[in-house]
DNA sequence: CCTTGCTTGTGAACCCTTTCACAAGAGGGG
DNA sequence: CCCCTCTTGTGAAAGGGTTCACAAGCAAGG
């Protein structure tokens, strides 16, 4: 398969939900400019995305949504439901262990680890947190897809080292810091301190008011 | 002032933070390969970063750490105290009132609001929830910089223009969908959802195990 | 004071992503 | 059956961000 970059990979997930949205309206049909409004992007950036993968419009008409939207899910691999493990039970941890979005599209919190004795052995929505030092035996024999990594920033790359010698090649990191993994395995991150920091940027930084006409 | 690329903004922050951690080691100067390679960036990267914002490096010797930390929160606007209004206390909304880390950066949640009659004026975290209805004169009145969407997709468009109306220009989304802000508003997002489809599709995507030497 | 070694700052080259523009194709109406 | 309208798929152009490469500058040691 030619290499995918990971932007367009974002985009089709809010595809997906735009497609699945519609779809609920029993609308048959889409074209890539109506797609686009809903995503925010242009039409040509959603035929250049849908591109990469196949043929999937018709000409005049636009986009099959129920089609569209199995060749979505295929090609981002929501067919099947994926094992994860949950590494950390703080506030993070425990505001995703509710998040029933997760289980909807198919990923399955299987196990909860935290290094904090008090916690261990307690339960969160119903998720029993295990003990930290059985995170590798764990998660090499519960054949665990991915792991959730929201401990604090210290202790996160020896987390994230220990599940990817434990055999996890996908890693969601809540850790305000850059992790390193070898070749071969998925890292995404989630950084709302950087997030925020940002917008203190754009705060602080912002042109004085154009008293122009604001642009869309 | 020039335009400043947001992936800059992003490790702007990030070298904040491996600066304060090693000023913490009393590291009175560091040069821009060890800069980066506690970023995971490479040493031109850090350069042409810093370079947008001025000349703070000393050649032969690298940047003085005091120093840079001093400038790089003056250039985030970390000098002074964001008023928050975080929108939705659910799940995440309420995760994040506990997130001691905002306090810290200067970032202070000062209204929550929820839709929800039945949590409408119980306290989370000492903060005690507003009722929805008050949002557009809570946030005029109170004077606040940003805003946390953290409301079910299906509500976060409405509440991102209620609140730009009512003056925000800085709106930290955690909706799985795009939002839609005039010019002149800061938007940044914050979508586990989408991160976790991307880890799946890169699952189900990847090359058949490599059975060569692991690159770095 | 001069030489040596190291590091910055930055134009230029490179690469990747997005946007543009248009030929090709589908469908509907006369 | 033909024409007209609409929309896709895609090469080519444009735009941005990252990497390269090197001159300039600072410090330390002899």
């Amino acid at each position: 398969m030619k290499k995918v970059s990971s932007s367009t990979v974002a985009r089709l997930s809010l595809y997906l939900r735009v497609l699945e949205d519609v779809a609920t309206d029993d609308v048959r049909t889409l074209s890539s400019g109506e797609l686009a409004k809903r995503c925010a992007t242009t039409a040509a950036q959603v035929r250049k995305d849908l591109s990469v993968f196949g043929t999937f419009g018709k000409r005049g008409t636009g986009y099959p949504v129920p089609e569209l939207v199995a060749q979505l899910r295929a090609i981002l691999g929501l067919g099947r439901t994926w094992r994860v493990a949950l590494v950390g039970a703080g506030r993070i941890g425990a505001a995703l262990l509710g998040y029933a979005d997760f289980r909807r599209q198919g990923f399955l919190i299987d196990a909860v680890f935290d290094a904090d004795d008090n916690k261990v052995g307690r339960s969160f929505q119903g998720h029993r947190v295990r003990t930290d030092r059985e995170l590798e035996s764990a998660v090499a024999a519960g054949e665990i897809d991915i792991a959730i990594v929201a401990v604090p920033a210290e202790a996160a790359q020896d987390v994230v080292d220990r599940v990817v010698a434990a055999g996890v090649r996908a890693v969601l990191n809540f850790a305000p810091v850059k992790l390193r993994v070898p070749a071969g395995v998925a890292l995404k991150n989630v950084n709302m301190a950087a997030e925020m920091e940002g917008l203190s940027f754009a705060l602080a930084n912002q042109e004085r008011p154009t008293p122009r006409r604001a642009a869309s």
